[in-house]
DNA sequence: GGCTGTATGCAATCAGGTTGCAGGTTTCAA
DNA sequence: TTGAAACCTGCAACCTGATTGCATACAGCC
């Protein structure tokens, strides 16, 4: 469950170069999806094209999730699953619409989905928007 | 079920320009939500920022839902629920990563959600991405 | 060592979307 | 009927998130 790193890039297949293991870690560090963005204001060392590149390899091997919150914006955080990221490992992730942070909820699967078989289903976005507990106080 | 144009504004409360009967009508008139780029390929004769506030403005008024697609791009479509657009309206839309298009399906609600209490619950984006079965035929 | 392919950083670019502003139209009261 | 206020619209400029082109740097390998 929990791997450093160079073990998440390792089962990734991935060489794991400084820039991929920095970006990892910052995922890993992180309590919730972060987005480019925010990446690349905690990895001040690296560029925001070099943060893109390896999100975008570590998408590509399924190393990470991608979700977008609900302004367009894509976030990313480290898939959990060992192997193989199947569509029923979606678990459904709070927005909030003051502050703007995502929330996991790690146990509220994206439910069953019945559509006709014709669609072939690659993954699940399962986004709940609204206002989160810090911000309902802090009204 | 099957207002015009001039309908939906009005039950909306909202002043019935030639422009926002023009953007009900194409979303009307297209059988899958449109981007806001979409609407304007459509509607050659109306400016992007037009149909941009536009749309803020159904939206505002919840005569429109939005949703995102799978590349951060939003989407809109008449809502179909007469006055009130509750959670519980959302239905899932499937996103094909090959041609781009939204498809909807109605009959798939979004889940009962069960997040704690403290969360304000507004809105439910269920977004299911793969590919669809005309891309599926066409490989 | 020298070659090849990959990684990286910088700058430029792109795309979706919004905003400022000026001109036009509607509304409505005097 | 006139005039003021409010609203609507189009154009251009801008903003922001994200990607791409290119030159350099580096790693792995013969």
């Amino acid at each position: 469950m929990h791997h450093t790193a160079a073990e998440i890039l390792e089962n990734a297949d991935i060489k794991p170069t400084p820039n991929r293991i920095l970006v990892i870690r910052s995922l890993l560090a992180a309590e919730s999806p972060l987005s480019l963005l925010e990446l690349e204001k905690d990895l001040q060392t690296l560029d925001r094209s070099s943060i893109s590149r390896v999100l975008a390899l570590l998408l590509e091997h399924g190393a990470v999730h991608a979700m977008e919150d609900g302004r367009g914006i894509t976030k990313y955080e480290i898939c959990h699953s060992d192997h193989h990221c199947s569509v029923s490992d979606m678990h459904a992730h709070f927005y909030c619409e003051k502050c703007n942070r995502v929330f996991c909820f790690e146990d509220i699967n994206a439910p069953e989905i019945n559509i006709p078989d014709a669609f072939q289903v690659r993954s699940v976005n399962f986004m709940i928007k609204g206002i989160c507990p810090d911000c309902r106080q802090a009204q």
